[in-house]
DNA sequence: GATAGCGCTGACATTCCCGTCAGTACTTCT
DNA sequence: AGAAGTACTGACGGGAATGTCAGCGCTATC
């Protein structure tokens, strides 16, 4: 499995810590997605258009590296994965609720500036 | 936890729209300190270690763009700019202290991991 | 037996962020 | 006179982040 050791980024700034972990193009629509229950990898995949398989399963794997997420593996033939909040993964939820209300209040707003 | 009653498909994700403004390597941290209130270019500078001129003053402009801050400058020689966060910008202060409070939950618990 | 699906990896190519360096047009301090 | 400070810009290079493409081993389905 790919654990590739991120640098972390100098400066003991707590609010840069936790934009460390969300920090990629995709992780604040996956974590987004995995608050509603756990899910398949290629559920996922599916779920978020836009995405390649190949980022998607970077993304799972750093998040998992951080203890946000856990792998479940089915062991079986062909592959059954699935990807959950951890329970510390779960007390990122406020924050991830708080982005997903204000970011629709700024696409609202951008909506109505700019037409 | 309800947010499960969303489209199957998460095409412009609210929190990715949320993620964008912030992204970018110092940004969290220059809305943190200016959470205080109002400074001066090169008060923010010296306050953020490790950043440099060019990349603050880049971030401070993208926020300006995005109406979180708002540029005043005294038009004095030598200048005199001062950057403040707009109402909407204030918007944001919930999730800056979700941030910074998570940061330091995460940032504790990766202090007892490694040791 | 050809195909599609599963989860994943390695080797690239590209794109974009970030930081370095130099320079501007003043003024004040030494 | 020279240095330092103020807010800022343009050019440029390195490298990280992201995307593309191929392929693996296996199975269930057509």
């Amino acid at each position: 499995m790919e654990t590739r050791h991120r640098p972390s980024l100098a400066g003991d700034c707590p609010v840069d810590a936790a934009l460390e972990v969300i920090r990629g193009r995709w992780k604040g629509t996956i974590l987004w997605r995995l608050e509603d229950g756990p899910m398949r990898t290629s559920e996922l995949r599916r779920s978020i258009p836009g995405i390649t398989e190949r980022m998607l399963i970077r993304h799972l794997h750093e998040l998992v590296a951080d203890r946000i997420l856990e792998r479940e593996d089915a062991g079986t033939i062909p592959p059954h994965v699935t990807y959950r909040l951890s329970e510390y993964g779960r007390t990122l939820a406020p924050i991830v609720w708080g982005l997903c209300r204000w970011g629709r209040l700024h696409q609202e707003r951008r909506a109505t500036q700019s037409l």
